[in-house]
Order: structure tokens, then C-alpha cells, then sequence
DNA sequence: ATACAACCTAACGTTACTGTAGGTGCAAGA
DNA sequence: TCTTGCACCTACAGTAACGTTAGGTTGTAT
């Protein structure tokens, strides 16, 4: 059988077959005149093996070790259980992507254009998510933590469009003067609505859900930078450096004068 | 910020930062005189980007392509969706093969050594046991596929380790006469279980399982051998050619002799 | 004799990097 | 001042598993 009748016999291409034969995986005989390699039933064997073991997710280079021996013994099943952890490795990565896909699809689904690093923002913000929950674990109890994440699909779905719509309105607002009544206006609306998915009454109850810390004044100037550091890593701020210290002054001013107010304030 | 400081704050190797400005992925200033990188915030948020993009499986290309706008419209959404695809595609496959390996293990298991032909054998039927499925239907009614197919696990692997027994035997008792009373025994249970599974009563019930055909005389040769050909593409016999010779012939002898009787052949 | 298919080797292209060699810029210590 | 050492630079090579292309040879039909 010439390389031209088995290749389609086998449904691999003449070319991957010049490589087996090159990198010693598959070595036909040869025509010693022509040159021309020469394919026996005990090669489609053979090749059937590689392209098995390569389904299985081995490379070529383990598969050229496996292929020495005639028999398996049980050494095959702790190579297999190996596999077996990576694929399923791949497979959670994969589905997490997946999750962040449909999540991002219905997230801009009502938009007609979104500014790039508020979305990517918010992509790896969900991207992440496992790692920030095992990262939070450091400063939360387990089932705070848990609470916290366990929540619908359409809590995050509400959360996640509060957020891309509140990063607009930023970019929209920079500059306003702190006492502006739509930027208090915004500011206010969002803080209620962490507020509400912390599940607290006013800021003071926030350091409840930490552990081992009495109030916000208890990390040092060091600690905190510290750890905005690490959240950066997680996910940067889609906010340019002008508007990140614009809204600090907004929202250190909000909070100054009204954050302790505006449980009370209804009829607005 | 020089590239060290920005390869630690970001967790991006220096020399995947030099391959990005190489590609004209992320371009940061230079200082013109020492022609080191100079890396602005700026770029923080653009590296982000693209490693938020590489996350949802894009390539470098598309990513370049894709930041260069600094917002996204709907069209972002028709390319996730093509990208969704793609993920679903490639976790189907890693179930299958988690599936195949999975299976694999518990039917080894018992073993302490394996042929690795028998063995490539099973594991390829296992992988291919979808497109086998599809194949079948040109044949048979899909009801009557789908009966063969959606049989438990343990039936699954009843009919596997029996067929790696089946195939050990053959392997054993090859060049036996065809009338040894252990080659029958092989046979006999062999073909008894085949009907099992089939769930007929004897061969000639065999074709009511098949579409428009009244009995296997009703294929050509040419037919059937394309149709072995097809087969073995999926799977191919882990026997030499002597074997599966010596199996055919004692096979018809079995056939003649024996297959029309056995089912009233109760006490052996 | 010639056309043509089928084969050959050899070398480059692909993707997303990593590794290495040899050289420059800049600060501190001997 | 010289040297050491670190951080940085460019440029070239290598990885996996092939695909593609070029240029040349073999075998067969006409």
C-alpha cells in the first residue's frame, strides 16, 4: 500500500504521515529504488494506536514511549487518571468562559455601544469570580463569603448592569462639582444598592462581615494600598487616573453628608 | 514605570511584554535615549484588555483587531456567540474523551495486563461512539439505534469486558481446528451474547433490525466490503491477518454446524 | 515520447509564547 | 575611577503538530 491509498484509507493526511515517519512514530518500509514508503495492515494498526492515544489527549512524544510495548499494565491507569484531571481542568475553564460569555451577551444586549474598559472590567470581574471568592475568604468568614457569592443569576445580572451603568455616569459626570445634585444623585443610588446586596443598613454594619476588624479605620494607610494592589490584579478600574480621584472626592464628600442620612430620606 | 515593575504589578512575564510591543499589541513609550519601555497606567488598563480577550479564547490577532476601538457595538455580541460555539464544541469533546477514559480505567481495572491492540480497539469504539450512532442510522430505523445505544453504563461495560475477553481468547486459541470443543465454547458464548444485546432470538432475526433489507444475501460483495472499510475506519480489528483469517473460518464453521441449534442447546 | 498522477525531500509558515546570547544603562561599593 | 551587578535592550533559536509550497523523481497510460 503506497502512502496515497493509505492515507485515505485512514482519513490522515499524507503530510502527518511524513511526519510520523520523520519523527519515528510510524516507520513504513521503503521502496529501497524509489524511495517510496511502503504501508502494511500492521501500520494502520499502528497508526490507529497513535491517533487513539492522541484523542486521549497525549502528545506525540508520550505516545512514541507508549507504542514501544505490545501489552498495557497498570501504569496506563495512573497515566489515564493524570489525563483525566487535566481534561477535567480544561472542561471547568472552559465552562467558566461560558458563563461569562452568555452572562456578557445579556449584559449588553439592551446597549447599543459600550465603552471597552467598562466591559472588560466587568468580563473579568466574572471571569474571576472563583478566585476572588477563595481571595475574600482571607478577610470573611466561609459563609459570609458564601452569602455573598450564592446568589441568582439575575442578582448578578442586576449588579453587573448597575455597575456598567453606573461607570457611564462617571464618565459622564467628571468634573461636576461634589455638591451637584446629579452626581449626589447617582452616587446615592449606588451606594444604596450595595447597601442592599451586602444585605447591611448603613456603612458602619460593613466592618460586621469582616473578621477580626472593628471599623474601616483598623487597616492601616499601608494595608489598604495593599490591598487595592491585589484587587487590581483581579480587576483593574476601567477609570482613567482623573476620574478615579474625581469620584474619590465625590464620594468622600458624600459621605461626609449624607451616607449616615439617607436611610431616613424616602420622599425623594 | 519601567517593564519590571509592570511585569510584577501584572503578572505578565517581560518577555510576553516584549512579544506584545513586537506584535504591536501594546505599545508603551520609550525612552529615546536608552530605548527602555516606559509604562504608563494607560497601559495597565490596555494590557488588561487583552488578557481579559484571551481569557474568552480570542487570538492575539483578533484581540489587536478588537482594541483598537475604544468601545464595542453589538457586532461584540455576534462574535461572542461564535466564540460560545467553539467552547461548547471543544467541552463536548473533552466530555467524551473524560467519558472514554473514565470507562477505560473501570474496564482495565481488573486486568493485570492488557494487549495494547484489544485495548486501542475498545477505547477508539468508545470515542467514536457517537459518529458511530449517526452512521448506523443510514441502516436502521433510529428508534432501533437508539435501543442499541442508550443501554445503561453497565451494560456498556458488560459488553466490553466481554469483548476484551473475546478478543484475548482468539488471540490464545488461533490455528486451533475449528471443531476444538474450546473454540466452540469461545463462539457459542460470544454469539450468545451478541444476540443478547440485540435482543433477537436467532441470526435470521438479525435483518429485521436493518432498513429495506430482507436477508444479509441481500448485500453484494462490493457493498459489504465497502461496508467493512467504513468500519474499520471507526474501529479497526485488533487482529493480525492470520487471526482474523483463522476467526472467519471458524466462525462459518460454527455458523454451519451449531448456529441454528444452540438456542434449544441448554444443558452443555 | 510525453503527459500526468503520485511520490520524494527540504524548507518555510503557523500560534503564542519561552529561552538564551551578547551587549548597554545606571547606581553603589572598593 | 573602576568594577560589580542588576535591569534592561535586541536578535536569534526553539517549541507542537502539522500545513503549504517548491523543485525534483518514479511509474503508468497514451
Amino acid at each position: 500500500m503506497l502512502i496515497g491509498e493509505f492515507s485515505k484509507r485512514t482519513g490522515v493526511s499524507i503530510r502527518t504521515l511524513h511526519y510520523y515517519d520523520e519523527k519515528g512514530l510510524l516507520k513504513p518500509e521503503k521502496n529501497p529504488i524509489s524511495g517510496h514508503r511502503i504501508y502494511s495492515d500492521r501500520d494502520v494498526m499502528n497508526l490507529h494506536k497513535i491517533m487513539t492515544l492522541k484523542a486521549l489527549g497525549y502528545t506525540l512524544e508520550q505516545i512514541s514511549e507508549m507504542i514501544r510495548e505490545s501489552s498495557f499494565d497498570m501504569s496506563l491507569v495512573d497515566s489515564l487518571r493524570m489525563q483525566q484531571k487535566k481534561l477535567e481542568q480544561d472542561k471547568e475553564d472552559i465552562e467558566t468562559t461560558l458563563v461569562t460569555i452568555r452572562r456578557t451577551i445579556l449584559l449588553i444586549e439592551g446597549e447599543k455601544e459600550v465603552n471597552s474598559n467598562i466591559l472588560m472590567s466587568l468580563i473579568s470581574s466574572m471571569q474571576t469570580e472563583k478566585a476572588q471568592r477563595e481571595w475574600a475568604e482571607q478577610f470573611m468568614e466561609k459563609d459570609v463569603v458564601e452569602s455573598l457569592y450564592e446568589v441568582s443569576e439575575e442578582e448578578k445580572m442586576k449588579w453587573e448592569k448597575a455597575t456598567l451603568q453606573f461607570y457611564k455616569e462617571i464618565k459622564r459626570l467628571v468634573g461636576k462639582p461634589a455638591n451637584d445634585e446629579e452626581v449626589m444623585h447617582v452616587l446615592k443610588e449606588y451606594f444604596t444598592l450595595i447597601l442592599t446586596f451586602l444585605d447591611v443598613a448603613s456603612f458602619d454594619d460593613i466592618t460586621n462581615i469582616f473578621t477580626g476588624i472593628e471599623s474601616i479605620e483598623d487597616f492601616s494607610d499601608e494595608e489598604l494600598s495593599k490591598l487595592e494592589a491585589e484587587v487590581e490584579k483581579f480587576v483593574p478600574s476601567p477609570l482613567t487616573k482623573e476620574e478615579q480621584e474625581w469620584l474619590d472626592e465625590v464620594m468622600a464628600y458624600y459621605i461626609e453628608n449624607q451616607a449616615f442620612g439617607f436611610q431616613t430620606d424616602e420622599n425623594e
